[in-house]
DNA sequence: CAGTGGTCTAGACCACCAG
DNA sequence: TGGTGGTCTAGACCACTGA
């Protein structure tokens, strides 16, 4: 007798766009948010869920090493497929932007743009971005709001072949969805991130007093070819922000 | 006419214990890191790999997608497949210990335990180890130094059924070490990072100003069930150390 | 021992892409 | 149009686990 998955039982559609693997990882993703699976549950086999769903064992096994993956559940050769604990709080693991997080946290989040325009590229910058010592860059530095309060000054460096204007940037307020408009997708990158002393800029902009504690992100992004887009310096308010990652080795 | 990997041929070894994905995928990264597979360059089709190394098309699909989870390449359907581009720098996307990192910027790890002794849990811990308050857990305080210079101060909670002594702490050095010597894997976690104001403790141990900028890392580790294991507070002096990550989505 | 996941086979059809 | 990767099949053998 199989073991079978979920009472009724999961739907899937053979005809659907959306692969197999696709419709069997999130409908299993589902049933774990949810509780129907609970932590440290079994959950049936490859055969056996091949069986319900009548497909191929390779097709199950690929929608839960996606899972294994993801952190929800692990398997144990000679024992089975468990349902792994996780913490509720932060399934941050991906890269974020400045609103997809002011907007998680539940505040309302804007910007204030401080400067636009084509600068030559520091060595810093010229590095982080592979690129010669002087070439044009697009540098953008802005004021960023949570719920009308500052939080952040962000000075982000950009390749100049990123066809962006300023009115577009204004108008989408976030510089990564405006860059997917443009079928430009970041799909990697490195973060830095230090612990430093206000200075006067900061001071004026975030309004605290010069020399307090502040937390800096200093983020090259990349696109899938690993060519870097963007070199961004955040600098936080303490206090507001913290930077929060889920690790798996 | 097949498109062949590398000149002299790649040998892999059908009889050996390692799998023939992970002999695949371990020889082609290494042609990429040394520079034997130019960035950009393409690599041949599933297909080639698999009549070149008289193997499965699958099996040769599984050392590509290793690949790609790696960073090491990219894939585009009609296409082929690309060597990534990836900064030299910070391959250091998985979970550290102090030791291991210290060592690997050149310094000279070593520590001081200020305290190690059973302590109540306190809600904060209690919550971070999925403990009820007050249950009993293991304290470890240690101050760090690399190279003679201090450097944090570890705060570290673990659940009480671990079998440590303070004895064998000191001879090993790295707890990682330790836990992983009694058969105890971390296998991910969340960290949170913050900038903190240095109290008279840290300003104390660390020989810096009290209120002057801290790095702050709250680390759970958890092993392959999701269970958290330990809870550890770091706080580092600002301008030693910065946390590196590199991330994928 | 029977059942599990880990690896592997030898193909297939399709959507997508460059020329 | 021919070649690519993305998905999928219908199995196989093995090492490992718990009973």
């Amino acid at each position: 007798m199989i073991q079978r998955l979920a009472n009724p039982p999961i739907q899937i559609d053979k005809n659907s766009p959306v692969p197999l693997y696709h419709q069997i990882q999130e409908a299993i993703k589902s049933l774990i948010q949810q509780g129907k699976l609970q932590v440290g549950e079994r959950i049936p086999s490859e055969n056996d869920l091949a069986k319900q769903f009548d497909i191929s064992p390779m097709t199950v096994r690929q929608a839960l090493n996606g899972l294994v993956q993801e952190g929800y559940i692990y398997r144990r050769r000679g024992r089975g497929t468990f349902v792994a604990q996780r913490p509720v709080k932060h399934p941050l693991d991906r890269l974020v932007s400045f609103t997809e997080e002011v907007l998680a946290h539940g505040f309302e989040p804007s910007g204030k743009i401080l400067f636009f325009g084509h600068v030559p590229a520091e060595p810093t910058v010229a590095q982080a971005l592979n690129l010669a010592d002087g070439t044009q860059v697009l540098r953008i530095k802005r004021l960023r709001f949570a719920s009308q309060s500052p939080v952040s000054l962000h000075d982000a460096y950009l390749r100049d072949n990123l066809p962006i204007t300023r009115e577009e940037l204004k108008a989408t307020g976030s510089l990564y969805q405006l860059l997917a408009q443009k079928n430009i997708h970041i799909t990697g990158g490195v973060d830095e991130i230090r612990s430093i002393s206000a200075d006067d800029e900061m001071s004026e902009h975030l309004h605290v007093k010069s020399g307090a504690p502040m937390l800096q992100l200093r983020r090259i992004t990349e696109d899938r070819t690993g060519a870097p887009i963007e070199y961004v310096i955040a600098t936080y308010r303490a206090g507001f922000y913290h930077y929060t990652i889920r690790l798996k080795r």
